[in-house]
DNA sequence: ACCTGAACACCGTTCAAGT
DNA sequence: ACCTGAACACCGTTCAAGT
């Protein structure tokens, strides 16, 4: 972790902290599928067979540079004043915050560690869950609810910021035989809601039906 | 697509069909990550330049394959009287079909075609919405809030099943700081329910929504 | 302790050449 | 029309060798 005690490092001397470092750079400007050893290396002006002195093998690296992007996002402001809008006002800005950077999101997602990644909106949801009167198995049950779909979101929408070249747009796969010839549900249906908007409008239903007036 | 017309294939001819059958032969037995056009060309006995000739490179092989996985997974069984009950089963089919076959749902998420994937899904629904009595705006939505949810769910479990070794399980993140020190929510984070249940619980919250009694 | 160079087994892709 | 073989530019990884 640090380096060794009271010793500065010796002039152009390589250490893992710096590979890592020069790792995220490279996924940051290029993209995950830049990130090889070989770029890397020629990259920090070293030679290959340096990294895997300083840091070990591939999957060595991207643990260490997972670990370095799920510290880099950890924090996470809150804002609003009742719980229902502190938690969509949390939800909206992790979800932009990611949506940031997809090649990072999809570093961290690749490992399978995107459960992980999450888990400091889960400490700030668990927080005004309780606060909204939410005990025990609700708040659990809540939580992993609106966890599930923010995380959903956005993978989906990193997937596509990612995806070169989005195949065909879904909205153009409807055809008036899907919707027995309701024009207007087939217009809604080919100009959907943004993103942004179906984010808001699900979470408000989760976070409502957690935090909201009694169901029945 | 077809070929070409009353002409039998000559003994040991290669088709396109034949080679993309047997991409998506290698990518169920062995994996994404095995789908390389060398290992492919060896299992077909060819060269691999003639997979070059039939179906082109590798983006248009997975392409090809792409398409397989998409009509192939296409059926979905629909069960139930009411509306709710329906759109609960069919998303919960669909959920474990996918996941019986994570590497596939793969292929098609990296090609950005996680939608298309789940139009099949997307028609049941909003025929069953419109059962419901959802009409116009207000169907188009709830089809989307609910389907979102659905992709979500089986993107997050499809990485959990394809990832070797889970780095940490997120409900052993929990410390007793993060609940205020209330055990028995302590408990629940570190016992959560199984991807199975909450699934059920959260689409059902959303189909609720979307057709139960009005909200206020 | 730290780093290099050569080597190995893999990739995807192109192209001239065969039948 | 269909297929092969050689070649190129890339990968990740290991290992003996240098300082």
């Amino acid at each position: 972790m640090t380096s060794p005690a009271g010793q500065a490092p010796s002039r152009g001397a390589l250490s893992p902290d710096e590979v890592v470092a020069g790792a995220l750079a490279l996924v940051e400007s290029e993209g995950l599928a830049a990130l090889t050893m070989r770029r890397l290396a020629s990259r920090l002006g070293v030679a290959v067979t340096a990294i895997y002195w300083h840091v070990g093998d591939k999957a060595a690296l991207l643990d260490a540079v997972g670990d370095r992007i799920i510290t880099r996002l950890a924090a996470v402001p809150v804002k609003g004043d009742d719980p229902a809008t502190r938690i969509m006002s949390v939800c909206r800005a992790w979800r932009r915050r990611l949506l940031e950077q997809p090649e990072l999101v999809a570093v961290v997602h690749a490992q399978g560690r995107t459960a992980e990644l999450f888990q400091p909106v889960r400490r700030v949801l668990v927080r005004e869950l309780t606060a909204a009167g939410l005990r025990g198995h609700d708040a659990a049950v809540a939580l992993q609810a609106i966890l599930q779909f923010v995380t959903g979101s956005v993978l989906t929408d990193v997937q596509v910021a990612r995806a070169p070249s989005q195949h065909v747009a879904p909205e153009d796969l409807w055809t008036a035989a899907d919707v027995d010839g309701a024009s207007d549900l087939l217009d809604e249906l080919r100009h959907p809601l943004s993103s942004d908007e179906l984010f808001d409008y699900s979470v408000r239903r989760l976070v409502g039906a957690a935090t909201g007036a009694p169901r029945r």
